[in-house]
DNA sequence: GCAAGGTC
């Protein structure tokens, strides 16, 4: 007999469903990943001393995560026949080749040498599956494994370690159980007493300041942007603006912003302002298509329904994932955005109608497909209508439009007009553009971020056209604004921090260390978040940069490629942020002492 | 008590 064993329990089903009940299969599943690595236990306790050695250290403690699965799986394989074979059906993609490892692991636990095979398909689609079945390998990718590993060592090492140094030297100096410290380095004279970090944030009693390749990059971000607010020094300018009639439409018109001061806008104004004509220079339309949105994953997901909702990344996919485990949506953790050839479109199609109540035009699909295949999981789509209310309906609501709109929907069009016009009085030259929407398309099924109208009437190029009133306007330039969390989201996606699956959950974090608070639902960076990039940028950009980021990255693709072994991947990774460390233990007062002034 | 990556 078979044992199959899936990544996640809905996998497993559709195994059992597609293979045909002359295999004999018994078709198992965990819940992600069953095993844990952990720093040596010499390493245990945080120690100043010892924050270095984390650096040095290349044998991992493994540890079991998921006790439940681990048990499950130990008892099903020591109790398996002889000829029984395991076929490892988890993920195609490096996480799930690690994650097959640790099934492979508990296997050779029970079994010596017990053979096995791969089975990889890209979705779980009947005839995928069965195919995967067809040719099943007999080996993990063991440069998946091995990218995988290198990934988890390197973050858990550096996250580690500097974690350690942060929090260890925020409370240097201070009268804590680290008194040892109190003489060797910091000098006396920095504020004694509580450390000010107890209870800020809400589960950040310890006063824990963690730095992390994915979670400091994303706070890096918004001090940035608060440094730019910060420094944005508003400049004066004025425009004048006038209020055109023509066939009974009125519309605003405005001048080209003046820069030059005061005393040149109103000698301009004062040459155009008795003016109560205006003659058209010129008028032009010109039409644009608004294609029909892609289909699904996550990441687009996540950034509209942030944005929607006003609710926080982590807790939608809290209830996509709700939705999923009930049976209303499919996978909500993908990063494709293509259907696989032979998508039956069917189901959600008749899903969509039935919990929407609605109707569309043509039942045949033409989807637009995007790019991007994650090869394991198609987009989200709805499975089953779902007719409950509040958030969930919301979430729920917004997927099975975007399926329609991605599918049995044309694109949209909207018009855009521009017009130029002079003052018959001062000849000041005055622009106006407005747009209006020609064709609704997908928009009547998703009407999420529908452009606005502003309708110009339809202007005769040296027609002349009433001026109602015209007006000398003082404005300054602005700052940009803070980053909402969609926004957030958008550009830890663009610097390649974090995955689908995770990206969600850095917003909240920063939240919850302290770093960062909402602020009319934007960002706004802490004095401890903005002390702990001060403090790091100032020794080396790239310990808050999305740097170590990308050499993860590329050494990944490096191993992939056989071009470098994990070790040596891992050493070379952690020289530089090895040396980084010893840089910060140099200068450790100065680290110290931006932390407890924040 | 540390990270980020899976899944629930």
């Amino acid at each position: 007999m078979f044992i199959v064993v899936a990544e996640k329990s809905s996998v497993a089903m559709a195994i059992k469903d597609a293979l045909p009940p002359s295999i004999k299969a018994r078709v198992e599943w965990v819940r992600g990943h069953i095993m844990d690595i952990d720093l040596p236990t010499t390493l245990r306790l945080w120690r100043l001393e010892t924050v270095e050695d984390i650096m040095d250290v290349r044998k991992f403690r493994y540890t079991v995560r998921d006790r439940e699965s681990y048990s499950k799986l130990s008892s099903i394989f020591s109790n398996c026949k002889d000829d029984d074979l395991l076929v490892i059906a988890t993920d195609n993609d490096h996480e799930g080749e690690l994650i097959g490892y640790e099934v492979l692991m508990l296997y050779r636990n029970v079994r010596k040498d017990g053979k096995y095979y791969r089975m990889r398909f890209n979705s779980t689609d009947r005839r995928e599956i069965l195919g995967a079945w067809n040719r099943l390998e007999s080996s993990l990718n063991w440069r998946w494994v091995s990218k995988a590993m290198f990934r988890h060592k390197f973050d858990l090492l550096t996250g580690a370690a500097y974690t350690r140094l942060l929090t260890l030297s925020s409370r240097m100096g201070m009268d804590t159980n680290d008194k040892e410290y109190l003489n060797t380095s910091i000098s006396k004279s920095i504020k004694h007493g509580t450390n000010r970090h107890n209870g800020k944030g809400k589960d950040n009693g310890k006063g824990l300041i963690s730095w992390g390749s994915c979670q400091t990059p994303t706070l890096n971000f918004i001090v940035e942007r608060e440094r730019e607010i910060e420094n944005f020094k508003p400049v004066n300018y004025w425009y004048i603006e006038a209020l055109i009639e023509h066939d009974g439409v009125r519309f605003k018109a405005k001048s080209k912003d003046m820069y030059e001061g005061e005393e040149y806008a109103m000698q301009v104004y004062e040459s155009c302002r008795n003016s109560s004509k205006a003659s058209v220079l010129e008028y032009k339309e010109s039409a644009m298509v608004i294609h029909r949105p892609l289909p699904l994953r996550t990441d687009d997901a996540l950034r509209d329904l942030v944005r929607i909702t006003g609710k926080s990344a982590a807790y939608i996919l809290d209830v996509m994932e709700d939705l999923y485990s009930k049976g209303y949506i499919s996978y909500p953790r993908t990063d494709t955005n293509r259907y696989p050839k032979g998508f039956d479109f069917a189901k959600p199609l008749s899903a969509a109608l039935n919990g929407l109540s609605v109707d569309v035009d043509a039942h045949i699909p033409r989807a637009r497909n995007g790019m991007l295949d994650d090869g394991a999981h198609p987009p989200i789509y709805p499975v089953s209508p779902y007719h409950g209310s509040s958030i969930e309906r919301d979430v729920w609501e917004y997927i099975a439009r975007r399926f329609l709109a991605n599918a049995f929907a044309g694109d949209a069009s909207v018009v855009k007009q521009h017009a130029r016009l002079t003052t018959v009085k001062g000849c000041v030259e005055l622009y106006a553009d407005g747009q209006y929407i020609k064709d609704e398309g997908f928009f009547k099924i998703y009407g999420y971020f529908m452009p606005k109208e502003s309708r110009l009437p339809s202007l005769m190029v040296d027609s002349s056209v009433d001026i109602v009133s015209i007006d000398l306007v003082k404005a300054k330039t602005k700052p940009p604004s803070r980053l909402s969390e969609a926004e957030l989201l958008e550009v830890m996606e663009r610097h390649g921090i974090g995955t689908d699956a995770t990206r969600a959950e850095f917003p909240s974090l920063l939240l919850k260390r302290g770093y960062a608070t909402k602020v009319h639902n934007r960002f706004r960076p802490t004095p401890l978040g903005i002390a702990v990039i001060d403090a790091l940028k100032g020794l080396d950009l790239r310990l808050v940069s999305p740097d170590a980021r990308k050499m993860v990255e590329v050494l990944m693709k490096d191993i992939e490629d056989g071009k470098v072994k994990e070790d040596e991947a891992l050493n070379r990774a952690i020289e530089i942020y090895q040396h980084l460390l010893g840089m910060c233990i140099k200068n450790i007062d100065y680290i110290a002492k931006r932390l407890q002034s924040a």
